[in-house]
DNA sequence: CAGGATCCCAGAGGATACTG
DNA sequence: CAGTATCCTCTGGGATCCTG
């Protein structure tokens, strides 16, 4: 995964643009209610199944979950391995390497929402 | 809204809960297709009036502008400058100071962005 | 020019029940 | 347990027209 990007590059305007159009696309992938709570549960329980996922995730209903996931399977975000040699079959999901490139994006919206919250609680 | 404290659950999900209800504080508040976009623009430009914002966002109606606008303006982000010295009258819109807290978000996802570009041209 | 007022719709997401 | 299946609500957001 190289990408080297000029980090002295002055701010233009196709820099703006451009910086535009990929910010809309992560917010594409990303974004909506659920898809980068649901990766940071996989990221910090290895492995991880789906009613205890439903139960971490507080709020999600069991189709909004169900579609996320498959959702997220597609985009890679997300593996879905299935345990057939038990029974009741298990069904655990684990983040992929590809996931983890969203560690400075989570990172970064972290942080600035611990700052944001103290900032709100100033204002009054 | 999260209602919801679990007081009795283990560590783990204490301390992947206080990141979650951050990132979720975060998405809160700038979460949506426009606003990261909005705030974007206005910080790559000094100050833009409404027409013109609408110009650069492409595809953002002047409804949802305005009521964007509104939302940011509310939340610190977006200073609304009204010159009554002129006819007509000419509305500005500048970024905040506060706005600014938001750069490594912005960068974050950018980079990310533009990455994930690379790699979805790749798998195929 | 800078929006407001209306109308309208798709789609995200909630609630509940059900199944292999 | 791991989801599906329905049904339904709600709102983000588009289109269009209007006004100070």
């Amino acid at each position: 995964m190289d990408n080297t990007v000029a980090l002295e590059e002055p701010i233009t305007a196709q820099r703006c643009s451009e910086n535009l159009s990929s910010v809309e696309d992560a917010i594409y992938v990303i974004g909506g209610k659920w898809k980068l709570k649901i990766i940071i549960v996989l990221q910090e329980n290895g492995n991880i199944r789906f009613n205890e996922l439903q139960r971490t995730i507080k709020g999600i209903s069991a189709r909004v979950l169900s579609n996320e996931l498959k959702d997220l399977e597609l985009n890679g975000f997300v593996k879905r391995v299935v345990h057939t040699e038990q029974t009741p079959i298990v069904v655990e999901y684990i983040s992929t390497d590809y996931s983890r490139t969203l560690k400075p994006v989570i990172m970064a919206l972290s942080q600035w929402g611990r700052t944001h919250k103290l900032k709100i609680k100033e204002d009054f």
